[in-house]
DNA sequence: GTCTATAGTCGGATAGAC
DNA sequence: GTCTATCCGACTATAGAC
């Protein structure tokens, strides 16, 4: 029996051609992306591909489903702390909602991270498609990890603002979460515009400076304390 | 000759063509769409695209100068307009600084508006997926229409905020654009996130109601005047 | 569990009649 | 300019040996 061992043949089999699926599904897209070129860059039979997954869509999904995993226990830790904080935290006092506030900016900071460094490139480009045109695969990430990031990101923004929760604060939220976004989503157009090789950690922290000074001023601007 | 008339039978073709790969580009991308299913939409032959296009890549590719004539028709005068206005417009000047946030808030509303009034659903589709994946098509489109539009975003946002054009006046401008192309390219997580059945003329119009407060509190706030 | 070989399908391009 | 018919390449999935 080789149950015993962390890793059998098949575990590395698998290991290697989800991980040599994301970078070719990432690079060329789920129809231009063969299963042949694959299997090669994987180093291993495209045969196997059947054999383990049942087919190119059944290593798609496996692909997003460990993807998700990895996020997740990244970004869980992050998004359990601040739902602990937020928990006994009021919108009617000034000071929780000051601490609202700076619990959304360190989301910004952890949105941000969790895109840069804790997913490879083709990662965040496999995401960015299926948040464009979803398959069933988004469904695995969207239910695991961005629809509580986006739902604490809103009560944030609520909290923060001193309102209860309503679609005006999801609103807030999203485009908060835009205001990142397109930076990742538009890669190539933000490099043009800004004359950047790349949109890297340097890059992302200038990115980051300005999305919290637009926080900052909208927050603290003259609403009636 | 035939030469007189408006439209011969041939460009008759062409624009069906253009029209339906159009829609079918849109729904399946460019690798999963097929000539066979784009012929069929169109009512005609599919021998006729290589014949009028050379192939699958230059339909593909008239698709994005049909499109991009559109945009442009609509957008220049509006674009033209603005840049008329702000030539004489100072940065030092308050009066000045506050008719440049005039402005952007316009372009704000004449933004969301040529997304969604004068494209098809297909087109703001063909664009999203080019600004992430650009190829060859891209470059037609942000040549004539996206530079010049975010260029001048650009500009408004520095003369709204009383300095010199500036990589941080650039990505205010960006973060700006994010937040509301996250509600174009994020389509189905917005709508998901906001229990929208779709993302239409009526929740455009909240959207822009919040982009533009965001932008009131960031420029009204105490920066020395 | 992994391999080779191949079946079966589909899509883009082209030749040639009209 | 438009059509039918077809070629040819590329792909996924599968059968069967090891």
């Amino acid at each position: 029996m080789q149950s015993k061992r962390a890793q059998s043949r098949g575990d590395e089999t698998r290991e290697s051609l989800i991980s040599a699926a994301t970078e070719v599904f990432a690079r060329d897209g789920f129809h231009a992306a063969s299963t042949r070129a694959i299997a090669e860059t994987a180093g291993c039979n495209q045969a196997l591909i059947a054999y383990h997954f049942g087919g190119k869509e059944g290593l798609y999904l496996a692909v997003f489903e460990s993807m998700t995993n990895r996020v997740a226990a990244n970004m869980q830790p992050v998004v359990d702390d601040m739902e602990a904080r937020i928990a006994d935290l009021d919108h009617d006092s000034a000071a929780d909602r000051a601490a609202a506030l700076a619990l959304l900016e360190s989301m910004i900071g952890s949105l941000i991270g969790v895109f840069l460094d804790l997913s490879t490139p083709a990662m965040v480009k496999l995401i960015m498609r299926e948040q464009q045109d979803p398959t069933e695969a988004f469904d695995i990430f969207y239910g695991s990890v961005y629809s509580r990031t986006l739902g604490l990101l809103g009560r944030l923004v609520a909290l923060a603002g001193g309102s209860e929760e309503s679609p005006e604060s999801r609103i807030q939220a999203l485009t908060l979460f835009g205001q990142i976004l397109i930076f990742f989503i538009g890669r190539a157009t933000a490099s043009r515009v800004m004359g950047w090789k790349q949109v890297g950690k340097k890059e992302l922290e200038m990115v980051r400076q300005q999305v919290l000074l637009n926080l900052q001023a909208q927050y603290k601007k003259g609403e009636p304390v």
